[in-house]
DNA sequence: AACCGAACTGTAAACGTTTACAGTTCGCTC
DNA sequence: GAGCGAACTGTAAACGTTTACAGTTCGGTT
């Protein structure tokens, strides 16, 4: 025993007062039975000392840590915080604390992550790669915690995976411009050698030929994910190819510099061009008109990945996972004449499981006027 | 020592392979001093064995976790996701993980968190508070670990805080929309019982006084921050009250409900109706015409709370600190006639001590065309 | 060749829990 | 009132590190 000197107190400072062992301690407080007089005079010394346990300790016998860790390119991306949100959601309730990573699309970075999943600080982790290679592969097999990916694996791939189904999303998006008339549809992509870019691309070329339409690669401009590199894009495709009566972006915010692109000549939208986007994003919402945008279901995406986690960590040894989430498209005023020029509908609104509102004044009727369309989901276990 | 089970490899692992004593081990890889044998001996063994050290064993001698909490009311508010970003900014580089956890907006859910400092999970937390109680100020004053608060304390308060000038931002504003020669502002509140509610509606009154003009209750709106609630809020406003030129809105979800309501009426902005925002989100950079906003400094205010932290983890025993960052209009299209439908200018890109930039892509000329109008900074130290 | 101090190394304790095991108490039954 | 399980309690070890302390080695001096 030692002297009861400073510091906070602990089972042992505990046990000293009420007079028994530090183990009667640990039993009490973890429920373990006792006797009458022992959980009284336990919880008592307990409560007038403000005990709280130590949680390292408590990791280092337990070799848990009850904390998650969520990796992703850029805390910034609207995309990623509808991720952390439903993570956070989904971990929460069960006890555990969520722990942030930014890689700043730096491959080493994420190596470094999963890797670093061996110093024990962390049970499990969910990664967004921005891009996956062999190593990746190699070293998330290797990894000391399990691993799920938000993101494309290949087939043979060890790992839990959740997708989003970037062509189905575009060629919901394409199917419906195309079905209000237009018929010269251009198309502003972002980075093209990488897993989604090409799926976009392909969801484009396939919903041209299914309309019987001629792939004009005068109508692709691949760029960065930047309104004014969408304005950019945008001024440049009127100016090369003209007769173009609608545009579909690979995210809302090519498609917000498109719109002001547009603006700035005089086009009106939707009826001199229609424009939709992709993600979903608060920024569609908030537009005027508001943007006709693919929801890849990120929040949905979030949520599934940490149940996958979830259920890793609570020790069920099931075969690998990967599950695709459908894309759902929300059609708003930049492509239909007839739609409001705002809405209530939140992205989160859209998940029956979701987290409750905190804030009930922040969501009022959901999705009034606004049309949606879901892809088929496609489920698959490998 | 132990048989050589399977399980990660330990300091034991390696001492038994290098045949030398867990101290040693300990030693060289902490770069303590060996001879040049055994330093060798013990390094090729934990590289062969590919060992790390488990963090949890190290936090429970150390008595650091190298962790700290962000604790905020919504992870989704792109507020407080700018400040995630400036702290991890901040913190990564010396080491310390981010652990985020949102209150939502829960008085209960906050103070659990300053409570639970006492698990000693981590080093430190940087709290902002929905309302500040003075049961708030007691546990805070009793926490175990650092709390710097980001939001407004009362003087006497025993902690370090960050806050806004909430007062200024509104009066930049304002003296800017009076100064183009608007002559009837009206102004759309957030909740009026928060401090920054009540600074905001002193700012308003303030202006007005300054310019001789007359303080009209009717001017006024008081709702929740929500583009819906922003809408509904300029319209009451235009069938009250006509004549409105401008209107003043406490954030940029709010400024932009207002501009669909304008719309929808026929006004064009900025000749019939100036609109100004607050918080400078992606949401005024990206609608169209550009959003004047005041921007309240959330990233700094996010970089100085995480330093504040640090330098209190340092071991520094200053006394509290208690910093203000100044407010800073950024005049956009909605308010001026000669101003870009839209602008390159990133909230990071105004402050120099900012994160790098992860994706050059995304930054291009900076502000070009933008107009940004600083308060003085008022920096106390009580 | 013995000696000395510096430099290194090993043993063991400590951080605060949980838990196996052995020892104790207790309420019953006969 | 002795005997018997069941129920409780205490001792000690374990989780994997770091580090004070004492013991060892080593080179260089005299």
């Amino acid at each position: 025993m030692t002297t009861s000197a400073a510091g906070p107190p602990t089972v042992e400072t505990i046990a000293a007062r009420a007079g028994v062992s530090i183990a009667s301690v640990s039993r009490v407080l973890n429920g373990h039975g006792a006797r009458p007089n022992t959980v009284r005079r336990v919880e008592q010394a307990a409560a007038e000392l403000g005990y709280v346990p130590n949680g390292v300790a408590r990791s280092l016998k337990g070799g848990r840590t009850r904390q998650l860790t969520f990796a992703m390119p850029d805390v910034g991306n609207p995309v990623y915080v509808s991720m952390v949100r439903q993570i956070q959601a989904t971990a929460k309730p069960l006890g555990y604390r969520l722990l942030l990573h930014s890689t700043d699309a730096v491959a080493e970075d994420e190596l470094d992550v999963v890797r670093s999943l061996a110093d024990r600080t962390s049970d499990g982790l969910i990664l967004v790669p921005i891009r996956v290679t062999g190593e990746h592969l190699d070293v998330m097999a290797a990894a000391a915690r399990p691993v799920v990916v938000i993101g494309s694996l290949p087939d043979e791939a060890p790992v839990d995976s959740v997708r989003a189904d970037s062509v189905s999303g575009t060629l919901l998006a394409m199917r419906h411009l195309l079905a209000s008339g237009r018929r010269r549809t251009a198309f502003i992509n972002g980075p093209a050698d990488t897993v989604p870019g090409r799926n976009r691309s392909l969801g484009y070329r396939t919903a041209l030929a299914e309309a019987g339409l001629e792939h004009d690669p005068a109508l692709t401009v691949t760029t960065e994910f930047d309104i004014s590199a969408g304005a950019a894009a945008m001024h440049r495709l009127l100016d090369a190819a003209p007769g173009i009566d609608s545009v579909f972006c690979a995210n809302d915010q090519l498609a917000l510099g498109a719109v002001h692109a547009a603006h700035d000549r005089g086009l009106r939208i939707p009826e001199d061009l229609a424009v939709a986007g992709m993600d979903n994003s608060e920024l569609a919402r908030a537009s005027h008109p508001a943007l006709t945008s693919v929801d890849l279901g990120s929040a949905e995406r979030g949520r599934i990945a940490a149940e996958m986690l979830l259920s890793r960590l609570d020790g069920e040894d099931h075969d690998v996972r990967c599950e695709t989430v459908a894309a759902r498209l929300v059609v708003r005023g930049s492509t239909a004449y007839d739609q409001p020029d705002y809405d209530h509908d939140r992205d989160r609104a859209s998940d029956p499981r979701a987290h409750p509102d905190p804030d009930p004044g922040r969501r009022r009727g959901a999705g009034s006027g606004t049309t949606a369309t879901s892809a088929s989901a496609s489920v698959s276990a490998s």
